[in-house]
DNA sequence: TATTATTGCATAGCATGCTATTCAAGTGAT
DNA sequence: ATCACTTGAATAGCATGCTATGCAATAATA
């Protein structure tokens, strides 16, 4: 069998999930915070004073990261935990005043990499493209 | 400003990059090798007897990265690395007869996971796709 | 040739992701 | 009420990626 890094779907993935981290982390670095808060902090500005397995629906990565991103927020300022009076075991996490405040200038950033990102694309590309990223992870995330 | 993260461009790709690094990984276990080794094995089953500076011509990752990932392989017995007579401070790095082994059972992983990723789309929307990747990696990478 | 600049790699330190394990708190069945 | 089961979260240990820095070998230049 012969291989080709080029035609290979999940090789193009990777590179290209890479490409746009570094260029999201540019962005996002003064306002002091990184790629993996983002989706995170997504959902907080939503809807906070959750619990870790709320967050944990709507994000799809394991328990265990998501466990270690929320530490180093609250290290970093951008969240506090109180105590759950429905659980003792869960806590509810809130956003500070500081990460409240970040919102708009994170969104702007994030927009800014997805247009200029895809500006190589026209029109009816993009919406395939992004339609076709949904088909592909709802299939796979559904094995 | 609101912010739709299924209608986001790097997080969908984010999420849909690390569902094929989780498959491959699964796929590739059985081989004792994991995903960050596998562009380098791709390259050096291609050509070995390179120095490190070669090979990291042909993978966009950052040198560091790239050293230690090599230090890993060698650990595991994959590569060897042997004195470069033109140049002190480069070596040749070699395929082992283990790693050389596993080529046809890794190309049939990869294959694997990629038909099925994209079984979901039919094949005019996966030609699209693979080339909306390309042209988004290239112009991301000649920013 | 002696000095300076560049180059090839290695290393330190960190973030983000994973699996596996542990533990305390809540729930259920007897 | 007790004992077992489940659940929410923390932790350990590792891979993969990054930036920054250091170092020795080579190349360039004064």
């Amino acid at each position: 069998m012969d291989f080709k890094k080029d035609d290979s779907a999940g090789y193009l993935i990777n590179h290209m999930a890479r490409l746009f981290a570094r260029e999201l982390q540019h962005q996002i670095a003064p306002l002091g915070i990184v790629v993996g808060q983002f989706p995170i902090l997504l959902e907080l500005w939503l809807k906070d004073g959750v619990t870790q397995k709320d967050l944990l629906g709507k994000i799809d990565v394991e328990q265990a990261t998501l466990a270690n991103t929320l530490n180093r927020m609250e290290r970093d300022g951008l969240i506090k935990r109180t105590k759950n009076p429905a659980d003792a075991r869960a806590q509810l996490i809130w956003l500070t005043e500081r990460a409240r405040a970040l919102r708009e200038g994170a969104y702007e950033s994030a927009q800014k990499v997805n247009t200029e990102a895809l500006q190589v694309l026209n029109e009816s590309e993009r919406t395939q493209f992004i339609n076709s990223m949904r088909l592909v992870i709802n299939s796979m995330r559904s094995d």
